[in-house]
RNA sequence: UCCUCGGUAGCUCAAUCGGCAGAGCGGGUGGCUGUUAACCACUAGGUUGCAGGUUCGAGUCCUGCCCGAGGAGCCA
């Protein structure tokens, strides 16, 4: 039996309408949504609106049935509708190209749609999150993220890398178990990952280069622009690097995902209305700055920063300014990173890790480091930390058959795409954001 | 958890010193043959977050609570 909606069933020609440049003269059907509506008497505008762009089509009386002509001043905004028509181009249109309607089909009929084309609140639009996307902004800031998604991806697949799903369910409590959301698991508990990179640790013992993309959970009380509680990262870890060949790949990837966007998501970043100068500035190699460094430059800005303790949001914004690109920190203290992080044995007071931060404001987007590869002093850390050992057994073996020097880091997705987007909140950076009193829609 | 600000029509907001609760958008009705978040006219729409208090009189002042926003702390 035909469908109505599959292309060659009908007869028709169905278009998207970011390909109607390429129709003009032609008969064609456009299936989508009323995305506004004007009129002034004898000609009615509809905006319809198929996800991949928005098309005028114009509705003049005496040229459909007055039935016709009736039905297309009655709908409501958001209405599902298939249009057909010939593409016209015309410089009075928006986009430069209309459709002249010839017929119409309504899917549905909408009245009361929540979402008008005037000003909301947030509170509003994040709990109608899901019409929502519908919106121009938030379609282009979508369409950005997919993309930086497969820009990651083909970094990392064209490099060698080989992509390794991290479980979401992981046993015990590792650290404090206030950062980790509970589960329970038939008759035991288990926790949503915060990271996938011990596992990454294993397989790149495997495989040599590996990567992990997938959500990341933290139970944290933060009620920021900067925080959520489901986000992504990418991590990938490499066997035989170190700190130095862990920063390259890191400036590497950015770089990479940013020439991406500017040469895919251009028409994306402009109605965002970013500025892509700071964008077109990113190159290897960033700039590096050591802790230490970072330290003293933050007490000359006047900052009371004392060493030792981790730079929060205003040490990194004051860092931040003073540079155009993103940038390197590291050589942190050892005890602002985690158990595994590898000590400098210069300084034995500084540990091999790092963090990236993007410019504008924005801070840190990667964190990453060389991992402790000595099978006696990673247990000594975990004595230190106050960690189960018996939890670790497993991550031990790691370092008991074929330790090698091995780094890796994770980007965060959402703060990378809103650095790019130059967007105020990481909330509109993921399709349904999960923040402290979010979970609904 | 702490600090700051806010909650008035479906939405965005106004309401002077405590003195008749309003506008724009959206909805409805009518008009307009090229609109650009169209425009014009008319119209419907209210438990001013909740509970209590002060007062002749409370959207406005006081107390408590709820909800939201921004920030801080927190954040392998």
């Amino acid at each position: 039996m035909a469908s109505p909606y599959v292309e060659g069933e009908t007869g028709l020609t169905d278009i998207e309408i970011a390909d109607v440049s390429q129709h003009v003269g032609e008969e064609i059907r456009i299936k989508g949504w009323l995305y506004n509506r004007r009129s002034s008497g004898k000609v009615h505008f509809m905006l319809v609106r198929d996800g991949t762009g928005t098309i005028q089509a114009v509705v003049g009386k005496g040229e459909v049935s007055p039935e016709v002509f009736e039905l297309a001043d009655s709908l409501g905004q958001e209405s599902s509708i298939v249009v057909s028509g010939v593409v016209r181009a015309d410089a009075r249109a928006p986009g430069g190209y209309e459709l002249v309607l010839s017929s119409l089909e309504v899917v549905q009929s909408v009245s009361d749609y929540p979402i008008s084309p005037k000003e909301h609140g947030v509170a509003f639009l994040m709990a109608h999150r899901h019409l929502w996307l519908r919106s121009r902004r938030q379609l282009a800031i979508l369409k950005v993220r997919a993309e930086l998604v497969r820009a990651c991806r083909d970094f990392f697949d064209d490099r060698g890398f080989v992509l390794i799903d991290a479980p979401i369910f992981t046993p015990a409590a590792v650290e404090g178990t206030t950062t980790l959301f509970e589960v329970g698991y038939f008759n035991d508990t288990a926790f949503l990952t915060q990271s996938g990179q011990l596992y990454m640790e294993a397989a790149c013992m495997a495989l040599g280069k590996v990567y992990c993309f997938g959500p990341t959970f933290r139970a944290e009380k933060s009620k920021t622009r900067r925080h959520l509680t489901e986000f992504w990262m990418i991590e990938p870890e490499v066997a035989y690097c170190d700190l130095e060949g862990d920063m390259r790949l890191a400036e590497e990837l950015v770089v990479y995902v940013v020439e991406r966007i500017l040469e895919k998501r251009r028409e994306e970043l402009d109605i965002l209305e970013r500025d892509t100068a700071p964008l077109e500035r990113v190159r290897a190699p960033f700039p590096r700055i050591s802790y230490d460094d970072a330290v003293k430059r933050l007490q000359e800005e006047g900052s009371e920063f004392t060493w030792g303790s981790d730079f929060g949001a205003p040490d990194e914004t004051l860092l931040s300014n003073q540079y155009d690109q993103p940038f390197h920190v590291h050589h942190f203290p050892v005890g602002c990173k985690a158990f595994y992080m590898k000590r400098d044995e210069e300084t034995s007071k500084h540990c091999r890790g790092f963090d990236t931060l993007a410019p504008e404001g924005y801070g840190e987007i990667i964190g990453g480091g060389q991992r402790e590869d000595n099978l006696e002093n990673l247990e000594r850390r975990i004595a230190e930390h106050g960690l189960p050992r018996e939890a670790f057994e497993w991550y031990l073996d790691l370092r008991r058959y074929g330790s090698v020097p091995h780094a890796g880091f994770g980007l965060g997705l959402e703060r990378t795409l809103a650095w790019i987007c130059n967007l105020p909140h990481l909330r509109e950076t993921i399709p349904f954001p999960r923040l402290l009193d979010t979970v609904y829609p």
